[in-house]
DNA sequence: ACGGGCATGTAATTAGTTACATGATTAA
DNA sequence: TTAATCATGTAACTAATTACATGCCCGT
């Protein structure tokens, strides 16, 4: 349950309103933490009535309004107070490779097709992360960017896993297929319906 | 949502009671997709009562007392159906990532150990794999064994990956506090509390 | 005055987690 | 005969997702 710990850390970094907490969630923050403006809105009034943020003063209190928010000591104790704390990262669900899993049972209809989507996502994502890097981390010198470099390094090391991964996997599934156009044998599924 | 489609999956490797089933989540299928044994008693009564699987004939339908179940040609039906599809693999959201960028804002209090923490964990976990790799997959030929072995290696890659990047991480964390102990400067939250 | 996009929010549903309850089997 | 463990299950709660509702502001 680290959601409120995201909000206060991006509220830390620079005071915003939900909808630019949401744009930055889809970005920046979202590349660790992911969240929807429905989460934040609920979350933003839990820690205003917990009293770990407040609106700022110059924004009116009615719908459709703006409304910023910035973090209030008792919320920055609150942050350091959990960063101090153990987190124990949760195990994985991972769909693609539930399905090839499942491609094992039920055959490899399609498989190719998707493995080649999400190399395009992740290459996409990847030239993203690089493009982040260079442009906003070229010199990092001070802790906080070195911190937050990491960070981004973590996200182009796992993307750049996945697209080596599903190159590979390709190939693989490429010659499953071709070896099972050639001669089918044994008791399996076949390899596409 | 895809608990279903992993637990088809797995009835279909081998038909299964709730408690083993969840053992086998605990272990190979959990690389992929984890589970309680709450959430697997519920989806098996769900997936029975659509017809997807069914109890054995030789289980008593009694409290405890083990219940087998096997998939029905409506369940692999259905598998084969989802598998067809596309599956998007769901954003990020890593707790251990979220506090070091919590940390760039309050403090690196701390952050080397838990850093410590989690390369001992991923260190296991690789080692793990890599045992199961040796040892059931020393010569995977068939189709169905080499998609599960590249499941597995995903698994691997992400582990290694993991265990490069914190080792770097530490290395660079280790760095920023020996500096900011030599001569504290900026103004900054200071290396620890 | 209205249409589109900005901005905040409600409601309903589904998924996941945590804690606990119950019965069966087995071995001391 | 009792304790441990196997095995299935209920209940309550928390988090996340999906769909929708409302009001503001700006350009035409």
């Amino acid at each position: 349950m680290s959601l409120p710990h995201a909000i206060l850390t991006a509220l830390l970094e620079k005071p915003s309103s939900g909808l630019a907490l949401t744009r930055r969630f889809d970005r920046s923050i979202g590349y660790f933490w992911s969240a929807t403006h429905q989460q934040i809105y609920r979350e933003l009034g839990k820690l205003e009535q917990a009293g770990f943020i407040r609106a700022l003063p110059s924004a009116q209190p009615s719908r459709g309004q703006k409304k910023e928010f910035e973090v209030l000591p008792a919320g920055r104790r609150e942050l350091t107070r959990w960063a101090g704390g153990e987190q124990d990262s949760k195990p994985i669900r991972d769909a693609l490779l539930l399905r090839l899993r499942a491609s094992a049972v039920v055959g490899r209809a399609g498989l190719d097709e998707e493995l080649r989507r999400h190399l395009t996502l992740h290459r996409r994502q990847l030239a993203e992360y690089e493009e982040i890097e260079d442009r906003d981390f070229g010199a990092a010198t001070d802790p906080e960017d070195r911190l937050r470099r990491l960070v981004l390094r973590a996200g182009i090391g796992l993307e750049t896993f996945w697209v080596e991964w599903l190159a590979q996997a390709l190939a693989e599934v490429t010659e499953l297929d071709a070896a099972a156009e050639d001669g089918p044998e044994g008791p399996g599924d076949g390899p596409a319906g």
